[in-house]
RNA sequence: GGGCGCGUAGCUCAGUUGGACCAGAGCAUCGGCCUUCUAAGCCGAGGGUCGCAGGUUCGAAUCCUGCCGCGCCCA
């Protein structure tokens, strides 16, 4: 609601700037929110700006403004204050019986109050594992934030897709058919037979398939490590896998898919969906890197290097400042700089690199390319949905792709190759499409040398001296996301039964659950997109403080308040409120606490603008904090003035929903018990 | 060599497009609060030359320049 009172105030500032201040119309407008309740509601310095257009002092143009301004529906009264701030008054009861109960008691997924910007399909795509080995919580980062983002604009009310792409075809995936193909040598006791087999009829997590591969893969690394010569078993196997044949290929198809079908296991744990599951492997059989190739070629985007060190690839011109500005791609280009790069797209023994079957993939989201993949349903033992996975082998079409708005979620070390991307859409004339391919970067999650020295690895003097080391999935470096969930949950569980004594087992297990994957989405919701996280067991397993299970506790409490009251907005409808909005809300605290749950919205505009989920953490936080200093200054129930106690259990309720709704859009829920 | 990001309390991090009391939160430390709607909580205390040096501005943690340190990417 604040949200729309604010744009209303925007507006009306703007009509009076241009009646009152000509030429002064597009002034950057900056509408804060007023840190205290005497400074009001809404704070605009505009004033200053003005005094330093018009020259004169800020007070006595901010006089003018108190004079003469039309307040628009809603406000009370507009103040000046300090050197020539204006501050802007809400009528606070009858916006108090406007808004209690605006938000719904369970969450919506659309507001009610924001309008999509983006005129069609926006593509979300993220989580983007190499399927040979089980997850890890960097794999975990990118996807909590991916579907974090997804929720966020689809609550925007942006027609999302999520999609996930299968590289299926890469090393990665060779090196784990070479390894079972080569167990011997590298000293591995299972074949892929018996890892699928054991995977399948054990409940033991050690012996899951994602697991068993984890190991192998980092058995196979070292191994290359310790002898170059084997890598020619690498080479064998991708050049099977792209040219689909057996049985190299088929091993290599049955290992992703059951890995795939781990991730998602593992992802809808988390209760993180994906619509499509595009495979590389269509990408290449389906020619879409064929079509995207004579597309560059035929505008010259790409062309044939004669010489040189990239003699014999096709490459693209490539500046470093056109890489990284992205924008100005030419004039950058024929700077003072000449010192020009190529990029190779295909190397010289005909292979595509990852790059050009990234463009390739991209121009098929915008429906640039004409070409349309085939799909089947994939279909997971476990999992209560059934996504659609591109074939090679029949199947029907679907209307996946056609964006207008692409987001790709992937850590910011690859910013270099997206804005490669950006640069061929550009080339190909796309110029639309490659500004609204966002690469929606984030940093890596490292461990602590600490927390890498509980996981059994020894670390060099220097590596202990950094804050951080690097998650190395050849090295079997790394914390698995079920391993971590699996922590969580063992850690809650006897807390919850603890306290609940009573309660049936399962839905300690429901509840310990709920709290444990909240903890796990806020710990990594919290942290701004460019901050490294270092992993550490002890914040990432703490339930106190700053974490998600501290919102879902205050929400249990504001529920267990309205359920000792027998409240229920129907029995006590807002209309019936009359005067005693007008007292409650007089009342600075009171009213704070609404105007708090009603910042919603804008909070979660600013995070589409920023592209910072984050801010959202922030203030869902900061909204459980002032609940909770509310409850244990206000007994409720105990309340005997009934028209009082109707007014508080209705801003209990209120907080109850934003919470509710707040977590929501995190992809946490509000468990029954705690 | 080029590019991107970071540097804020002992530790981990916030800080909207520069703005109101010359900085906030969590953790950690210390001290209080459970016969009351759950103490996973609340209240209080200590703790910061916002990396350093200049500049722009009525006003800078925030913008510009240079330097130092760390991380990542490209060649």
């Amino acid at each position: 609601m604040l949200y729309i009172l604010e744009q209303h105030l925007r507006q009306a500032v703007r009509e009076h700037l241009a009646r009152h201040y000509p030429g002064l119309e597009n002034l950057e407008l900056a509408v804060e929110i007023s840190p205290k309740p005497e400074l009001g509601d809404f704070a605009l310095p505009l004033c200053f700006a003005l005094a330093k257009q018009l020259r004169r002092a800020p007070r006595a143009i901010a006089q003018e403004w108190v004079r003469h301004f039309a307040l628009p529906a809603g406000f009370a009264r507009l103040e000046l204050a300090g050197a020539g701030y204006l501050n802007f008054f809400l009528d606070r009861a009858n916006l108090a019986r406007k808004t209690l109960g605006e938000i719904a008691a369970a969450p919506r997924k659309q507001s009610q109050q924001l309008a999509a910007r983006f005129k069609g399909k926006v593509i979300v795509e993220h989580t983007n594992i190499n399927p040979n080995k089980a997850a890890h919580v960097g794999h975990l980062r990118n996807a909590v934030l991916g579907d974090a983002w997804a929720r966020l604009l689809r609550y925007r009310g942006e027609q999302v897709e999520v999609q996930n792409y299968i590289d299926n075809t890469g090393v990665q995936v060779a090196d784990v058919v070479a390894g079972f193909e080569h167990r011997n040598e590298i000293g591995f006791e299972l074949s892929l037979r018996q890892c699928l087999l054991a995977g399948a009829q054990s409940h033991k997590r050690e012996n899951s398939f994602d697991y068993r591969c984890w190991e192998l893969y980092s058995l196979v690394s070292r191994y290359f490590l310790e002898h170059p010569e084997a890598l020619a078993w690498r080479r064998e196997v991708l050049h099977a896998l792209e040219a689909g044949q057996a049985p190299l290929a088929e091993q290599g198809e049955l290992i992703a898919e059951a890995i795939v079908a781990a991730h998602l296991r593992t992802m809808a744990r988390l209760d993180i969906h994906y619509d499509a599951l595009p495979c590389e492997s269509e990408i290449l059989r389906l020619h879409f890197w064929q079509r995207a190739f004579d597309l560059l070629k035929a505008t010259g985007a790409v062309y044939f290097s004669e010489s040189g060190k990239t003699q014999g690839c096709w490459v693209m011109a490539q500046s470093d400042a056109a890489a990284q500005a992205g924008q100005d791609a030419n004039e950058a280009g024929e700077g003072k700089d000449e010192e020009n790069r190529e990029k190779v797209i295909v190397r010289s023994d005909g292979t595509v690199t990852y790059v050009g079957k990234d463009i390739a993939y991209q121009l098929w989201k915008f429906g640039l390319l004409g070409l349309e993949f085939q799909y089947r349903e994939f279909i997971v033992a476990g999992l209560n949905y059934k996504p659609w996975m591109t074939t090679h082998e029949g199947g029907p079409t679907m209307p996946f792709g056609h964006a207008t708005a692409v987001f790709n979620v992937i850590d910011s070390r690859q910013s270099y190759l997206q804005n490669i991307v950006a640069q061929a859409l550009r080339a190909l004339g796309h110029t639309e499409a490659a500004e609204r391919s966002f690469h929606f970067s984030y940093e890596m999650v490292g461990l602590t040398p600490r927390c890498a020295e509980e996981l059994g690895f020894t670390l060099t003097a220097e590596e202990k001296a950094r804050p951080h080391v690097e998650v190395s999935g050849r090295k079997g470096l790394g914390v698995k996301a079920d391993d971590l969930m699996d922590r969580l949950i063992q850690a809650e569980l006897p807390e919850i039964a603890q306290r609940n004594p009573g309660l049936a087992r399962e839905m300690q297990i429901a509840a310990a659950e709920r709290i444990a994957m909240g903890a796990l989405r806020y710990f990594l919701l919290k942290f701004t997109r460019n901050a490294v996280i270092a992993f550490d067991f002890k914040d990432a397993l703490s339930f106190e403080g700053e974490t998600g299970p501290y919102i879902q506790y205050a929400a249990v409490r504001a529920g267990k308040i309205l359920d000792k009251a027998g409240y229920s907005s129907a029995r006590h409808p807002h209309e019936n409120m009359k005067d005693s909005a007008a007292e409650f809300f007089a009342e600075d605290e009171f009213w704070m606490l609404l105007h708090n749950t009603l910042r919603l919205d804008s909070v979660v505009e600013q995070c589409i603008l920023s592209q910072e989920p984050a801010h959202l953490a922030k203030y869902a936080f900061g909204l459980a904090q002032a609940f909770n200093n509310f409850y244990h200054r206000h007994p409720v129930v105990q309340e005997s003035d009934p028209e009082r106690k109707f007014m508080l259990l209705r801003l209990v309720a209120q907080c109850r929903a934003a919470l509710a709704q707040a977590l929501d859009l995190m992809g946490m829920t509000v468990p029954s018990v705690m």
